[in-house]
RNA sequence: GUGAAUGUAGCUCAGUUGGUUAGAGCACCAGGCUGUGGCCCUGGGGGUCGGGGGUUCGAGUCCCCUCAUUCACCCCA
């Protein structure tokens, strides 16, 4: 015998039996909700040319510099599993040609792999349910697409979710900003943690958020990013702001807001839970007009986010939604003596066919046994056949909840089961 | 990638300054009730003490390495 490592692969997770309920009903969630306002399912592939995301998502990004499962294959193709989606969905949607009749709303529910240092709400292999609006330049768009997460939160019981909202600029007065910002920091430099000081150069926005004290004491004094927004992108960022509270939505505006992937423009946004600790942002998304150009197509204005079903799992634990386990079958078929077996399958079938769910007994145990596994799976009803019904073509029905039973005909026992 | 904690039965956990055959509760199986679940009683099965190496007369306990998990950072969903 071999001596396998039983250990799954590290960062990943099964989903077993007792935990496939709670992924039906949140990918259930989400495929009414996306489709309620639109939006039509999307698959690719597991893996793609690296290049779709050396290009989508940026070259100098943690995904693409150090998270990415790359590999060649065995015809020396350099292929990579899909960190993220949104580059694989523009690929696709380029390939297609798609995006000659805009708009185009898509959505997806796949997995995604990054190599990094596995944490609680942070795994190799997660799974994202996304939504992206494609050719739709108007703000109207970008609080749609937030709205539509909003939707699937509340759907599923969620309430007490922030949504934080931020404007990164777009090609006109980002660089601008970027600039005055780099030039702020490096004159501050010995006053940054060590981190941002390598940030000034690789990612200056990101320092806008860093969690170290001084360093939020030197950015307070810096450039405001909102004050280097052109003239449209502030308009675009109170169009956003004025359709969210014209459907109700609560947000903050947070100028600290910076998203780490280099496709984005403009809106950025994230939706967050604090108690789940560090890894508490779980939906983020934004625009990203400038993302299929990058992979070599023609402009198109696009916004969307991502929505990681792992964390949101954890949110709805932490406040027990998630709901409680549901009967599997609405019948045991309980039987005596191993000569009963091919009568209780055949009954058992029969109760199939008129569209019950059955278990029948499977280890020849005690009948004291097998009402015990009755009622561990939480069936309604156990038929019993023993030999002295089987003699005159009945079977015992027995209530599980009632304890009351009586003897039946078979052919009888398909139209006496409910759900 | 950086720093730290943890790892004993299917699950939650005890296990003294290193000292016989590693325990409990829950779960599982059986019997009490020779064909009736839940409550109760009795018994039973189950452990490479995460893995490997070392120190020692002797290691679950001490040391090193390794794997995994958790927490924080980096980053992100």
């Amino acid at each position: 015998m071999a001596n396998v490592d039983l250990q799954r692969p590290r960062g990943t997770q099964d989903i077993l039996p007792a935990e496939t309920p709670i992924w039906h009903r949140v990918e259930g969630a989400a495929h009414r909700v996306a489709q309620s306002y639109g939006y039509r399912e999307i698959r690719t592939p597991v893996f793609e040319h690296a290049e779709v995301f050396r290009h989508g998502v940026g070259d100098a990004t943690d995904i693409v510099e150090k998270e990415m499962y790359e590999f060649e294959d065995r015809g020396g193709r350099t292929l990579v599993l899909r960190p993220e989606s949104t580059a694989a969905v523009a690929r696709a949607l380029q390939q297609a040609s798609l995006l000659s009749e805009p708009p185009v709303r898509v959505y997806y529910i796949q997995s995604h792999f990054r190599y990094e240092r596995p944490q609680s709400g942070r795994l190799r292999q997660h799974t994202q349910f996304g939504v992206e609006a494609w050719g739709v330049p108007g703000p109207l768009a970008d609080a749609e697409v937030i709205a539509l997460a909003g939707s699937f939160l509340s759907e599923l019981g969620l309430t007490g979710l922030v949504v934080r909202l931020n404007s990164l600029g777009c090609d006109v007065c980002r660089p601008r900003y970027r600039e005055a910002l780099v030039t702020f920091l490096q004159s501050h430099r010995d006053e940054l943690c060590g981190d941002c000081q390598r940030r000034i150069e690789r990612n200056p926005l990101r320092v806008l958020d860093c969690k170290v004290p001084s360093c939020q004491a030197v950015v307070r004094q810096g450039p405001k990013p909102l004050e280097y927004l052109c003239a449209d992108c502030q308009q675009h960022l109170i169009g956003v702001e004025t359709a969210l509270s014209a459907l109700g939505i609560t947000f903050a505006r947070d100028g600290s807001l910076v998203r780490g992937l280099d496709y984005y423009s403009r809106t950025v946004f994230e939706i967050g839970y604090e108690k789940l600790g560090a890894q508490s942002t779980v939906c983020g998304g934004g625009r990203y007009d400038g993302l299929l150009q990058s992979l070599g197509g023609k402009p198109q204005p696009a916004v969307g986010f991502g929505l990681g079903l792992e964390r949101l799992l954890l949110t709805l634990e932490a406040e027990g939604l998630l709901p409680p386990a549901e009967a599997t079958i609405d019948a045991f078929v309980a039987y005596l003596g191993p000569e009963l077996g091919p009568e209780a399958m055949r009954i058992a079938n029969l109760l199939r066919s008129a569209g019950h769910r059955i278990e029948m007994e499977a280890l020849g145990r005690s009948l004291k046994a097998q009402l015990r596994r009755a009622q561990k799976l939480s069936a309604t009803y156990t038929v019993i056949l023993g030999p002295q019904e089987f003699a005159r073509g009945v079977a015992v029905l027995r209530n599980m909840e009632t304890s009351a039973q009586a003897e039946v005909p078979i052919q009888d026992l398909p139209r006496l089961i409910e759900h």
